[in-house]
Parts: C-alpha cells; structure tokens; sequence
DNA sequence: CTTAAAGTGATAATAATTATCAATATCGAA
DNA sequence: TTCGATATTGATAATTATTATCACTTTAAG
C-alpha cells in the first residue's frame, strides 16, 4: 500500500486518482517551489480532467498530512515543495533584485542557537530561515551601476 | 525636519498627513503584525476621510523606505511592523495550534552558519527565522489530550 | 500666489482562494 | 460483486486581498 494511501486511510480519506497525480507531479519537480496555480497547470498538461477546486482542496491536505511543505516567499501566494522532514531543514536564499530562489541545505541554526530558543516556553517543531540579499549577476549588475555613477 | 519628510524628499516624494497618520499608528503598536485591513481600521478611527488605495499604496512605500518592516507569517495576507534593523534582527515563534505569533529577540544565527551562508555566493542583507511550534497553553491542551486518550 | 506634478478617494478590475451544490467515485460490509 | 453511506469532485458563484484607473485635490518649488 502506497504511503499515500496509508495517510489518508489513518484519517478516514480516500484515495482519489487526482490526489495521486498531485503527489507525482509536485513530487517529479524537486527542488521548485510551484504555487497552486502552477501546480494546476502542470497537472492539467497529462489529466485536462482535473478541477482548480481539487488543486485548492488538495494541497492543504497534502500538507497536512506532512507529503508536503508550504512555504510563504514574499510575492503574495503560497508555494509548495515536496516534504523535507525536519531533520534535513532546508532554508531559501531571495534575491532582492530579481526575486530568484534558491535553496540553501544546511541546517543553520547552531546548538547555542538551538538552545536560546528551547528556553522560550514553546516547544520547537521545525523553523525556517529566509534569507534576502543579492544573487550573483543582481550583485554585478550593481557595482557596474556604481561605476558608471562614479565615473 | 522629521524622519519621514526627509525619506520622502530624498527621492522627490511629497508628505502628506496621510502618509504622517499610517506611521504613527503603526509606530503606535510595536510588536503587533497588522494587515493592510487592520491599519485601515485603526487609521479610520481618527482619521475617518482617508482611503483604502491610500493605505494600500503607502505601506509598500513605506516599506521600501525601511520605515516598515513587511512580514510574510502563514494566513495569507501580508503585515507590516515597526522597522527594526538588521543589527537588531527580531525573529517569530508561530503557533501551529492557535496560530499566536511571538516574537524573538536574539540574533538566531551563529557565527559559523553565517559563514556558511557568505558562502554561498550570496551577498546577504537580512534574514528572518519563522520557528514552528505550540505555544505554553497549546502544549497543555495537547498532553492534556493524550492522557484521556491513554485512560 | 501660481502651477506642475505628486497624491488622494472612490471604485472598477484582478488575482488568489474558499464555499456551494448536484453528480460521481470510493470502500467497507453484505 | 453489489450496495450504500459518505467522501470527493468539477463547475461556478462568492469572498478576500490587492492593484489599476481617473477626475479632483494638495504639496511645495519658484
């Protein structure tokens, strides 16, 4: 029995071909982070069938149910990747400039770290870090702007 | 001349009392996360005559001042705070059961991640920690649960 | 005081997401 | 295998957050 099916079986949920595809096609993406309607999309290319309603019902569920992550970049829709279980957080990297993402695979926080926020009175099940600054060809872009000003 | 007109004249921008109202309330409640629709709410009690599109145009442009602090938390909207910079980063604790958001005052970041973070050709102007977790009273509720459950 | 240009309020338009509902599909039990 | 309770779906209306438009007003430089 696939994982998926024994997650929504614990709950009481079936198993639907569309919640399938929506675990593939997220799942054959790796490393992107597609919003809904992207996601919508991709699966409308093998299975034109599928309604936006089921996307907007499924990926909350599937998020839930821990097969996937949500994440909240700062261009005013939410996202979703495939589940990275905390012990293998992953963090993102947001060009200021021209709003790329890429993802950053360690863990970054240290044990002092760590330990700061254990003495919060919450007990700590994951955390994200979001990173702003410049990538590589927006920082050039930048320092020639500043030569050409000097010149 | 006050902090906000200077802003604004250096990039030939106009003060208005509008623009003077949305800082001072949000100026007025350090530590909250308001929505756009809550600073118009809060901006309306005194100020009754000012406009949504007034409001929705002057936070991004505050926050691109660095008078604002724009934050992404999980509820599908975007808030604003009062600017802290980032010498006194200021991260959040977000409960996953009743969805309270704490604030962090430590810097979370050792020194040797960030290092590893200059690494990774990235010129880095800020981060922001997003901590997953359950809240003092959440937690209760929770074990609470399990004991029944275990009767 | 004039005046050009920035800014505003009202509101129409978009975009993202949620709710509704009749029709369909799933899955445990007979 | 069939049956039936109910979870699920697709279509679409409704909501919510945000952006664009435009005629009128305000700011501030001269």
């Amino acid at each position: 029995m696939t994982e998926l099916k024994q997650h929504l079986n614990e709950k009481g949920l079936r198993l639907t071909w569309q919640r399938q595809v929506v675990m593939e096609v997220v799942g054959k993406h790796k490393g992107k982070h597609l919003s809904s309607s992207e996601i919508f999309e991709l699966v409308k290319e093998s299975h034109p069938s599928i309604g936006l309603a089921t996307i907007y019902r499924t990926l909350p569920l599937l998020e839930k149910m821990k097969l996937l992550n949500k994440i909240c970049l700062d261009d005013g829709c939410v996202r979703y990747e495939s589940y990275t279980p905390k012990e293998q957080e992953h963090h993102h990297l947001i060009c200021m400039a021209c709003g790329a993402v890429y993802e950053v695979e360690q863990d970054l926080l240290g044990i002092k770290e760590k330990q700061i926020i254990r003495d919060n009175h919450f007990s700590i099940k994951g955390y994200m870090v979001k990173l702003y600054g410049y990538c590589e060809s927006c920082a050039e872009k930048k320092s020639e702007m500043k030569k050409e000003v000097a010149l």
